[in-house]
Parts: structure tokens; sequence; C-alpha cells
DNA sequence: AAAATAAGTGTTATTTAGACACGAATAACA
DNA sequence: TGTTATTCGTGTCTAAATAACACTTATTTT
């Protein structure tokens, strides 16, 4: 039925940069390639997209392979399409970026990829035009976070303003004073205060809050100006 | 020398969203597809990605075969992989958008494309999911214009404020306040004065003004807030 | 009980945004 | 040639948002 006769094929994989935050730092979830080509160095996860699936099934599928979680926070980043860019063959590949909770990944499948957390600021070598994806990652995290409340993805489900602060400084190498950063959190509505409290990161103890998911999806699009001076830290 | 041996390879084409403003509306480029299958359809120009072409160039070549333009504003906008997008054979499409001065099109090659200006808020049914990238190109011209200074890659090297407002306001169906308007605008520094006048538009005439190349590429990272109460205006 | 630590909160000054109205220049026309 | 119509261009004031700033509270450790 393939009427485009004249034309080339080509191999379409999914690569996926994967962001987890330990509560202190802000990591990159990487494999040591176990195949040839390029065994044994770091790499992305990828995978190619296979005859019968969406191109964002294909990233679920492969962070799913990874980190053995589902319905975690997944968004194209950009297609990379260099014709070297795989020596091999040429291949176009969709870069997806995805933010976890890191606590909540466990290492079940981890084994058989050899998958590491690695921290951002310790990147080594990469593959192919893996560097590049990771650098664009993290500008559009950047860039995405000062517009929108997508940190959240990052922390548990109950949270400490002080954590969350200390994800945000992380993500902006930056610091914020806490009266204002508390205030501007608080005020977007988007958080419901907990009875319980933290007592691991202090001897007070902080309270936990929790995302209202009634507000997070409308609110999604009006967190703008969320941090100060955002021309001085946005590339 | 190919080593995926077992993989699956695919079609890649690039599909080009082309944004024009006459002064008055905002328009798309579209063509009427002169081949097999869903010939005499609209469509967005696109094509197969050849085998030794970045898809960047791809992109390019073909913005050039159908406007006869070079070195317009060009951008990716996403990357399309849905299994049945195309009913032929599966087919990924990268789709970039692009922003042109309409009066600098000339209608060179055009006839060979069958190519026409269409009205931003009358377009027709178009092949595919090319509605699809059509809608997600608009939210992302609104976005990004909310933030960055593109809009001025649609006008003339020299044009006047009230255009420029016009072309905003084309843009966000909506009105705003010249005052508050040209005192944002001007504000950037981005903008130099001419000494001439435009009196196409009036009685009176409007000084014309020009970008500031140089302040240009520095700012347009800060343009933030350009648009008052964007959260009532961005999707 | 004193000291150490991190949490939590309030005030003020500055900047920015947004609402608002009139005079100036010119062409068309009476 | 004076009057009218049109659009350009500008200034002020009020309200809201931002950013700078310091002390008290709760609790554990010694």
């Amino acid at each position: 039925m393939s009427r485009y006769l004249k034309q080339t094929r080509y191999l379409v994989a999914v690569d996926s940069i994967i962001f987890g935050f330990d509560g202190e730092n802000l990591k990159l979830l990487l494999i040591h390639r176990g195949l040839k080509p390029e065994k044994g160095r770091w790499s992305l996860m990828g995978g190619f997209i296979q005859p019968e699936e969406d191109l964002e099934k294909a990233a679920d599928r492969i962070l799913h392979e990874l980190t053995g979680l589902k319905g975690v926070y997944l968004e194209q980043l950009y297609a990379f399409g260099n014709v070297h860019r795989d020596p091999t063959e040429r291949t176009i590949s969709v870069a997806y970026f995805s933010l976890i909770d890191i606590h909540q990944y466990e290492k079940q499948l981890s084994d058989e990829y050899h998958a590491e957390w690695v921290l951002l600021s310790e990147i080594p070598d990469l593959i192919f035009d893996h560097t590049e994806m990771v650098e664009l990652a993290k500008k559009k995290l950047r860039y995405k976070a000062a517009i929108h409340p997508i940190l959240f993805e990052l922390l548990p489900e109950k949270f400490t303003i002080p954590q969350l602060q200390n994800l945000y400084e992380a993500v902006y190498d930056a610091s914020f004073d806490k009266r204002n950063f508390s205030r501007k959190v608080l005020s977007t509505g988007l958080l419901v205060k907990q009875k319980e409290k933290d007592k691991g990161g202090s001897k007070k103890g902080a309270f936990y809050y929790q995302l209202d998911k009634g507000s997070y999806a409308d609110k999604m699009q009006a967190f703008l100006n969320f941090i100060p001076n955002p021309d001085n830290l946005l590339i």
C-alpha cells in the first residue's frame, strides 16, 4: 500500500532526559550502554519506535522499562535529525524529558540497563548528540519552571516549603529570600497545608503541603513570573 | 554498514506552518495539493527529508521552494508521529513554523504549488493532522510572542508603532491602550526612530521605527510580560 | 536551663502596570 | 481659505506587585 515509492526511510528513535531530585540535588538518570556500538559509554535511555506505536507511547514505554514508573510527567523536547548524529545509520531522534520524584524510583529493573543517577553538575561525556539534548532539556526546564508550576513533579506528594525552595534554588542555581518565596508560592492557591510536620529537616519541623489537584490543572498556565528577575536566569 | 538490522524504517517529513501579516490580518500560507493522495485538498507545505539533508535544512528548503525566501524566521514546533496520521504509510512529520513579512513574498514560484494566503480566522479543512499542527503553531506563536520580541519578523524592516500595535492586536485578538503600548514597546530600547514618516496610514503620518539589530539579539530573551494579563490570553 | 538550629511571619520602599484625555499634524472638503 | 475629520503622539495618577529587610517561635542538644 506504500505509495511514496521513491523516498528513503529512516530509523526513528526516542531518547529520554529523565530529571530527578533527591531533596538536595538535581540529577539525571543515565545508562551505561550494554550494546554495541558505543558499548560501555554513558547514554540517555532510548529506543527505536515500533511500527504500531505512537511517538508519545514509545517515550512512555522507554521510561517505564527503565524506571518501572507509569504516568509520570513527560513532555516532548525536540526532534534531532542531523545527518550523522548516529554514525551507524541515519536516525532521527525525538527527545522527551520527564520529571520524577527520585524516591519513587525503585531500582527494580534498572540493573538490566545499568542505570545510575548522576549529578546534573557532573554529567559525563555522552554518546552521539546526547550532551546537546541534555543541555537543551536543562534550558527548557529552567524556562518552563519560571512560568509554570512543573517542579512539583519532582517532589513527593507531601513536601514542605523549605524543600520546595531547595528545589527551585537547585534548578536556578540561585538563592531566594524565603519570606518572599513562601508568600509567593502560597499566594498561588495551589498548596494545601497539612496537619503533620516533617521532622526530618530541622528541630522545629516544617509543615507538609500538598498540591490542590483541582487548581493545579487550572493554574498550570497561570504561574507566570514566578522567578524574580527572570532575565538574569533564563539563558 | 547498517547495524540496527531488526528495526523498521519510516518516512520522515517536514511540514511548515508559515505565518504572514499584511498590515491588517494574520494569514497562513497553504497549498492546494497537486499530487495524490488527497489531490486538490488544502495542505501545509511539506516534503520528505532527503538522505543528506539535516532536518532544519529540509525545512529551509521547503520554505525556499514555496516562497523564494531565504533566511527567514524558522523554528521547530513539534514532531507528530501518530501511527496513522498519514493513511498511506507511516510518516513521522517534524513541523516547523515560520514568520514572514507578507510583502516580501513574491508569488514567483508559488504557481507551481498553488499557494495561497488564507486568513488565520478562516482556515479550511486540511489534510491529515495539519489542522492540529496549525492550532499548535497558533498557540505557540501567542505564547512565545508574549515573552519574546518575535513578531517583528512579520513586519517590514521599517514599521510604525501603530502598525506594530495592529499586529499584536491581531495575534491576541484583543485591543490594547495605545499609550501604554507605545510606552512599553519603546522602553525596551529595541526600536530606533527614523526621520521619515509613513504617510499611508493616516493624514498626520506616523514615524517609522527600525529594530536595533544589536540589542535585538541580546534582548530576545528579555521581553517578558509584554502582554498585559497574559493569563487571560495564553491558552 | 542555655544554646543552637531552622521555621515561620510582617512592614516598607520602589517599581511596574493599567486606566484615562487631550493637543498636534495633515488632508479633504465646503 | 477656513473648517472638519482623522489618526498620531504624549503625560499623570492610582493601584498592584516586587523586593529588600529582621525578629520570634518551636524544638532538640548539651
